[in-house]
RNA sequence: GAGGGUGUAGCUCAGCUGGCAGAGCACAAGGUUGUGGCCCUUGGGGUCGCGGGUUCAAGUCCCGUCACCCUCCCCA
């Protein structure tokens, strides 16, 4: 009979691992509700339509990416492969624009992309994101990149920040048909993967690494000169905020974001700590999409985070509370090791009762090895023993030691 | 979609020019009949990823296939 196993591309997340995800999940989760952000639990299925027409028909992730599939009622639906799309369909279709004022959404769950799996990166990976409604300001682009920092350093995750502006939508527009032209003239030049991009993706020609490529595109002609004032006052006032918060970034030109409806700011936070997928949280604002997806024109920002290469930087976990193991030295005494580890419990001191039957020493062996730091023996003479010094104490009853034991394990 | 690497015990891996499938860790029992870690003894465990081929003989050589890891592309 063989053996089933999971499926190219996902991962189960456990022991040292699952807390690692915890740790980075509630320290984002906390960080959000202090800034006033509410959570917005999404659907992981949308329509298909939903994501051709946020995140670009040409992309990627819409050619060749997503899990597309035809429910049993003949919908043509999709796994979600990214979470501004449905956060912004639900903020048209939930009518949250109405509520006035701006609205400040978070998320956080699983993304679906069928790629090639390779070092943090899986078809089923996880996010945390969080999108602004209706907030013009390039205070909310500061806030917002302020937040994220605010999140990595909790995280003690140590990152570059680079920022870039990619214009309003219309002189992007007009500056990526410039580009384009520039770049079919020069085509010989370049590497194959940025023939294509030539049409698929020119901006990212930009940002090759090939040398050849770079040398071609010296003189290309540049975003900034075809940016609109209004665009270019946004992103001085941005880096205005941003130096006065202390937070340290590079202005790269040449950022681009691989998603079609970015405006104006993106952002990248990057390390080269893990390999070649280095970005760790990246957004920016997309002043169009929501009018785009059939809402009312809204000014809109945002950003995600990819929780697995989160957890690939996260070096310490908070510490934990103490392990007190109870151990009913024979088995007579089983009935009051389940009653003193119930009242362990409901002094909020984390026990685990030995479940295993057998040798005293092998319970011993068991409290070690799970990491226990007390041991308490039920027996007619409770007795309780700490693994660190070995020290072992007699008690006349499990009340007096549970008194004693509450005192000495720490409880954070 | 393109390239490279690796598949042998639960885990990490060794196994040379083909000749009885191994080590360490882990697990179980014992070395104190009610006490862990260190040490010692003993023990259980394998279709050598899968399929085919060459050979008296294949973990080892050849072909195919699958999976995983890594890189490019792309992205968080």
């Amino acid at each position: 009979m063989s053996q089933v196993k999971k499926v190219r591309g996902f991962q189960d997340i456990y022991g040292e691992d699952a807390k690692k995800y915890r740790f980075v999940v509630e320290t984002a989760r906390k960080i959000f509700e202090d800034y006033n952000f509410s959570e917005i639990i999404l659907p992981y299925v949308e329509d298909v339509s939903l994501f051709v027409r946020s995140v670009g028909e040409e992309t990627d992730i819409v050619q060749k990416e997503m899990y597309v599939f035809e429910d049993r009622g003949g919908r043509k639906v999709a796994l979600r492969p990214e979470g501004t799309a449905s956060a912004v369909r639900a903020y048209i279709e939930e009518g949250l624009y109405a509520k006035g004022g701006y609205q400040k959404l978070f998320y956080e769950g699983a993304m679906f992309r069928y790629e090639r799996p390779q070092a943090g990166r899986y078809r089923q990976f996880h996010q945390i994101g969080a999108e602004i409604f209706g907030a013009n300001s390039p205070l909310s682009d500061a806030e917002l990149i302020k937040m994220v920092k605010d999140i990595l350093d909790q995280l003690g995750i140590q990152t570059r920040l680079e920022i870039n502006t990619l214009g309003d939508f219309e002189s992007r527009r007009r500056y990526i048909d410039v580009l384009r032209s520039f770049l079919k003239e020069r085509q010989d030049l370049l590497c194959e993967d940025c023939k294509r991009r030539i049409e698929r993706n020119p901006l990212r020609v930009l940002d090759c690494k090939v040398e050849s490529c770079r040398e071609a595109t010296k003189d290309a002609p540049v975003l900034i000169d075809y940016i609109s004032d209004q665009s270019l006052q946004r992103f001085e006032k941005l880096k205005e905020y941003l130096k006065a918060m202390g937070i340290s970034f590079i202005f790269n030109p040449r950022l681009v974001r691989g998603l079609d409806y970015y405006t104006d700011t993106v952002f990248e936070f990057i390390t080269d700590k893990i390999g070649a997928q280095g970005t760790v949280a990246a957004g920016g604002r997309y002043d169009t999409l929501v009018k785009q997806l059939g809402g009312p024109e809204t000014p809109a920002l945002g950003f995600a985070a990819g929780i697995e290469r989160l957890m690939l930087l996260v070096e310490k976990l908070p510490e934990e509370k103490d392990l007190v193991v109870v151990i009913p030295v024979v088995s007579e005494f089983n009935i009051e090791g389940l009653k003193i580890a119930d009242r362990l419990r409901k002094k909020g001191i984390k026990t685990e009762l030995i479940l295993k039957e057998g040798s005293l020493k092998s319970k011993m062996k068991l409290a070690n090895k799970i990491g226990g730091r007390f041991v308490v023996f039920a027996s007619e003479n409770p007795e309780l023993k700490d693994m660190e010094t070995g020290e072992q104490e007699k008690f006349e009853n499990a009340e007096d030691l549970i008194d004693v034991l509450a005192e000495k394990t720490v409880k954070p």
